[in-house]
DNA sequence: GAGATTTGGTGACTTGTGTTACATTAAAAT
DNA sequence: ATTTTAATGTAACACAAGTCACCAAATCTC
């Protein structure tokens, strides 16, 4: 079972039994969609456990990665979609088995009122993930290919906490929509330079 | 005299009070830097006149841009951006003489909680400029030059109510990211297409 | 174990776009 | 009016990256 209360610490109590009586606990299996583009937002979610991968599918179905949530964090999208009721330009996946704590849309505006907290924590979402945008409009502006599967490579090693990328080139590619034979060449490159080893599935960087 | 009333007609008359009672009328002439990468902000700016722009630099001194702040729109930016410590990596720019007001970045939080027409204002005001950001990797990540250059004249003409679009290729060619030769040759192609007249310092969209 | 499928490697080719170099024309400055 | 500067046109080339074709090895399925 998950400590909510470890994972959003900064919550004070009384918001905490607020959370506790109107959320419910959702546990989604891996690759999950959790919401498509055009659809309509019912209601936010804080993540508790796994991740979601927030991305925005091209023509041929390639998922081009934007960010992950991870636990303690929450969708802005959700959160300010639900203040107008729109609908969402970008899809969301689970990418592990993922628990979930979804707050109902009429949830979000009242809190922000009555708690400090949680407004301080929306806000602070809706930074992080502007900023995350900036990033990723950094990258694909102003980088060449090898250059962003580095960073893709060090950012996906970061979050997982491991060296070792379990991904298939072919994944890799369509999260930065590139192709399969580009990212195998270029990983080739990056192994003779002694940045990584490649094995069947999974990128070791060193 | 612009009519604070008229743009912001949203606002509820206590918080148009305060509005005037705590903010500062500035006009400030074309082409002036009003952000910089790294600068720390000290208040948050809503445009009545005018228009900005808000853009990333890059290496070489090219403005790409990200967006334009119109009358009646507020700078997202400058509340994320004063909450971080680290440095805000995007850059504002007046692109005509711009009158805008000044709001300290106390009164922001303060309103949140006292005003519901300033919630909705400020996250109104996020979520636009998400949608806008997502719009922009849209572009940069699946559409090629062509498609870009078409996209940008017609936004621009839209933004200005003008059909002519009065920038240099060169400007076109920073703002997108290109060269000047490139901008040109696209141009000519349109042209040939009979989608654009070319002038020189003009283009007229048909 | 045989065949099918997935994954990765590689060479040849194509395309989009950035670069270099220089010419031409329009506008501004003198 | 002449000179200077800014804007635009264009050809030739370079390079990153996408595509096509095919192969080899690992893994899965029956």
């Amino acid at each position: 079972m998950v400590n909510i209360n470890t994972l959003f610490s900064q919550f004070e109590p009384a918001l905490m039994e607020e959370i506790i009586a109107n959320g419910v606990i959702k546990t989604i299996p891996a690759g999950e969609i959790l919401m498509r583009t055009g659809q309509f937002i019912k209601s936010t979610m804080l993540v508790l456990e796994g991740s979601i991968k927030i991305f925005r599918e091209n023509e041929d179905g390639g998922e081009f990665l934007m960010y992950y949530l991870q636990p303690g964090e929450a969708c802005a999208l959700s959160i300010i979609c639900a203040a107008k009721s729109e609908a969402s330009q970008i899809m969301a996946k689970t990418v592990e088995e993922t628990t979930v704590l979804m707050v109902p849309l009429g949830m979000i505006d009242k809190w922000m009122l009555d708690y400090k907290s949680w407004y301080h924590f929306v806000l602070s979402t809706y930074r992080d993930r502007f900023d995350e945008l900036l990033t990723l409009i950094d990258q694909i502006a102003f980088r060449n290919m090898d250059e962003r599967l580095e960073f893709y490579l060090k950012r996906h090693a970061k979050i997982n906490n491991t060296n070792t990328i379990a991904l298939s080139h072919q994944q890799i590619a369509e999260e930065l929509n590139s192709s399969r034979e580009v990212i195998s060449r270029l990983l080739k490159k990056m192994e003779q330079r002694n940045m990584v080893i490649l094995y069947r599935n999974a990128i070791e960087l060193i």
